[in-house]
DNA sequence: TTGTTTACTTACTTATAAGTAAGTAATTTT
DNA sequence: AAAATTACTTACTTATAAGTAAGTAAACAA
């Protein structure tokens, strides 16, 4: 097996399921290389620093987030809604990971100014995504709620983002109170 | 200088400072040392182990907010909320802090037992605070708000605790948003 | 079928981390 | 004044981290 590997797919994929378990900063070539059997210089020849690692990881979860946004695009607001939630609940079940948001969030001020840039941008989109699903949303009568659509948005994804970290500590039905909340206070 | 020092004090207050601002994993016994002119053998006479400082700089947290609670305990539930934020928000202007329950929360999973255990004793302090407050300030009808106080209390710390890391990609406007909007969605 | 590229492994370097043992000087206690 | 305690420093150990240089075997291209 010296051409055609998943090798690198299977890095990434690890990757980003350990920076959203242990952040950037623990995440180790050790931990990826023993996982997938390899050796940690195979790393380095698909990404030769562990900033391009986790450039491509935070690239990589921008691209299917870019789908996501394609696949629900022909839903309505309260679907798209429903949708988002139970895709950022899965984090939870799966070994109480957090967002890769939150991560990369929490260890801002140890990143290379690289990742610092797509982690940026990535927020840019999934907040935009948001503004324009609580506008549409209030414009088709489907949304209810105070002020502009950009300050709802602020709270509604800072709060997802946080309670999935806070639901480490005190337990998982703290994201539910506070997914549940959030869809309450949408109401009329 | 043999006896008598304020060392373990500032080793705690730098110490708080440094895990807001990187994280307990990236936090080093050489960023302490240097700072404080002082060698790392220093630290371990204080704290033998890094748990143990981890440990005490969460408990020192924790006593601090009981003192902020006592200190606030004679003010309307309006009054209480502003003073909470405010303090909340110094973080921003400070190096582009996080809150302490925040990076705990970010690198629970890299946590020693012990370290998890006083975490968990601190959001469970904040969070029934907040409860209470809203409780009490929705009887008083100062608050207002659809659901249990409960889960209100939880969309809005994990709120505040997701806007002050959001910030630090997109901006300190972020968190301002978060508590206008939290604050706006409290009247009637 | 020879040469080149791909996808690695082996073996190494350098840096930094937590932690420890032994020594020391000032202070405090007896 | 002597003994003990406090608050360190010096010097060391062990572990783990990222990163690199050189070698190798399979696949592919000429």
């Amino acid at each position: 097996m010296k051409a055609r590997t998943d090798t690198k797919e299977k890095i990434i994929e690890l990757g980003t399921a350990l920076i959203k378990s242990i952040g950037y900063p623990s995440l180790s070539y050790q931990q990826i290389s023993s996982q997938l059997g390899i050796k940690n210089a195979a790393i380095h020849y698909h990404y030769p620093s562990k900033e391009d690692l986790g450039c491509d990881i935070v690239s990589n979860e921008i691209a299917r987030f870019e789908k996501f946004i394609s696949s629900v695009s022909g839903l309505g607001p309260l679907e798209k809604l429903e949708v988002f939630l139970g895709s950022y609940r899965v984090h939870l079940e799966d070994g109480n990971k957090i967002c890769l948001i939150g991560a990369g969030a929490s260890d801002f001020l140890e990143l290379p100014k690289s990742m610092q840039l797509v982690y940026t941008e990535y927020l840019f989109l999934l907040k935009n995504w948001f503004i324009d699903l609580l506008e549409t949303g209030r414009k088709a009568g489907v949304f209810h709620f105070k002020g502009e659509p950009v300050n709802k948005a602020s709270v509604m994804i800072s709060a997802l983002a946080g309670a999935l970290q806070h639901a480490r500590l005190i337990g998982n039905d703290h994201y539910d109170a506070v997914a549940a909340q959030l869809k309450e206070d949408l109401k009329a």
